[in-house]
DNA sequence: AGAAAAAAGTTGACGTATCAACTAATTTAA
DNA sequence: TTAAATTAGTTGATACGTCAACTTTTTTCT
């Protein structure tokens, strides 16, 4: 993922973050996502990844999860001031890199690589069920 | 990379090959690729990588190499007689997935894609240069 | 109520991608 | 021709992606 580059270091250096963990603290700072199973279902990254990445944030003090009440399995988990603060710092970085890269394509490229890669999700999918 | 699922368990099922062995046999048997630099610019794979993909190739006896003779930095690479009877028997399965997937999607979708990911390229590479 | 199934997380293993530092050999250019 | 820059390849470190086995808790079903 040679596009990721950029991004990998905008958050090397500005945050201290790696990419996974920006997303996970992005989803958990912009989104009603509260625990693990509600981020694996937002993005469908890999409960065993997310797992780590978790851990290494809460370690590095940017969440803390308390289990859930009413349903023990659950933990929710919540941003300390410290990730807040570090998400509102990245995120006008991020989305400047977002948009001056999108900014390239126009309206149809976008469409026709979002239909596509459906498709091909798809058709993976079914090809997938087939073995 | 779901998409590569069933690339990789044709692969480990009918050769028992990694994706990134599988290319470098690929390459070795398909082109005009003699070493690791070759198949590094042909697909701009991290020369690391491949020095380790080739290594692997080479211990279970897929490849063999020998030092150029007029160039001793380089090393000239061998598919064996085993690695090529693999090489012949996986194809026609691997060029059916391929079909099976493009066969989803139209010419137009085919070019936009193809010419999105090289803007998106070249974007990230005018962004990377200003860091 | 009790057994079976499903969901939430954790952990281990392996493969892939990228960067960086390093050695050794070759090319270039002063 | 010697010093500097390139090139080929190796090795280490870290992050990411995917699969699988496992524990614990909750839900479902009969």
């Amino acid at each position: 993922m040679r596009l990721n580059a950029q991004a990998i270091r905008i958050l090397k250096r500005n945050a201290g973050l790696t990419l996974t963990q920006w997303r996970v603290i992005a989803l958990l700072a912009g989104t009603d996502c509260k625990n693990s199973s509600d981020i694996e279902r937002q993005i469908g990254m890999d409960k065993g990844q997310l797992s780590r990445t978790i851990r290494g944030l809460a370690d590095a003090g940017y969440v803390k999860f308390k289990t859930d009440a009413k349903d023990h399995r659950k933990s929710n988990l919540k941003l300390t001031a410290k990730a807040q603060k570090i998400y509102d710092q990245t995120l006008p970085l991020m989305r400047n890199r977002q948009s001056s890269l999108l900014a390239h394509l126009d309206e149809t490229e976008i469409k026709a690589i979002y239909s596509a890669l459906e498709k091909l999700e798809g058709a993976a999918q079914l090809s997938e069920d087939e073995l």
